[in-house]
DNA sequence: CTAAAGGTAGGAAATATTTCGTACGAACAA
DNA sequence: TTGTTCGTACGAAATATTTCCTACCTTTAG
């Protein structure tokens, strides 16, 4: 890799945002906790993988470290909400031409999509009706 | 790259998935003609490079490529439904924790979607209830 | 017939992503 | 002190994705 576009809101990866989710979920954490957690909840990964794919993300700004321990802390430097609003926004582009309609329809034609779910839902509606 | 990991499924990548989104649309149709509509609606690349893309994706059997005539014909070998229905699956599971109204909520709080789709999707549920 | 246009095939290169080996320093237990 | 454990840094390799160059064939306009 010889350049990174060097983008305002670099897109987290696969594998980035799997991280992500875990800082987001435990708040700053070492390098060791993000590892055991991704083994346990994900799947395989040497210590050195995560590591290094943690210190590509603060290249690229998606973390903060903080060095002042020997085991360095990092946190997300990117907001959960913005984050995951915006790759939903590209999602239902590229998937669904834009419309938020047909992702639902697609959500409700799927088996997965329990009734309590869609209970949920509703709720949500209403509650926008006001 | 060495091998492919031979899945019955092989999740298509980004770029495959504007060729397949394409051949939903338009058909069974020929190299020249995906190239063109890619040109047009999403971005410059060449002829060969959509063409070898297509070739690929006959590999991994993303598409059929009828070879009757001089100038192949492609169209797709996946079911548009359950191929975006897969995604979003994973897209829910990977983003939200696998819980639909989460990402319902993430789509609410967006500006970008409209009154006229939050309609679309009350009518959707109405007509679920029956 | 000949040249130009347009098609496929194949491989190499460019780029991006992911994984891990090795080196080396600090902390700590014995 | 000494060696084992746990940490970081760096670079390379492995893998995946994307792009395009080159060769060569067929069709078609002249």
């Amino acid at each position: 890799m010889k350049k990174q576009k060097l983008e305002a809101n670099p897109e987290p990866t696969r594998s980035e945002l799997e991280i992500l989710q875990v800082l987001w979920q435990l708040g700053p954490s070492t390098v060791r906790t993000v590892n055991d957690v991704l083994n346990e909840q994900k799947r395989e990964v040497q210590y050195t993988s995560t590591l290094k794919l943690m210190q590509i993300m603060v290249d690229k700004k998606l973390l903060n470290r903080d060095e002042s321990q020997m085991k360095h802390v990092y946190s997300p430097a990117v907001e959960e909400d913005s984050t995951k609003g915006h790759l939903l926004d590209r999602f239902v582009d590229t998937m669904f031409n834009g419309s938020a309609s047909s992702l639902m329809m697609q959500l409700l034609g799927n088996k997965k999509t329990s009734k309590k779910e869609l209970d949920a839902i509703r709720e949500l509606l209403k509650k926008m009706e006001k």
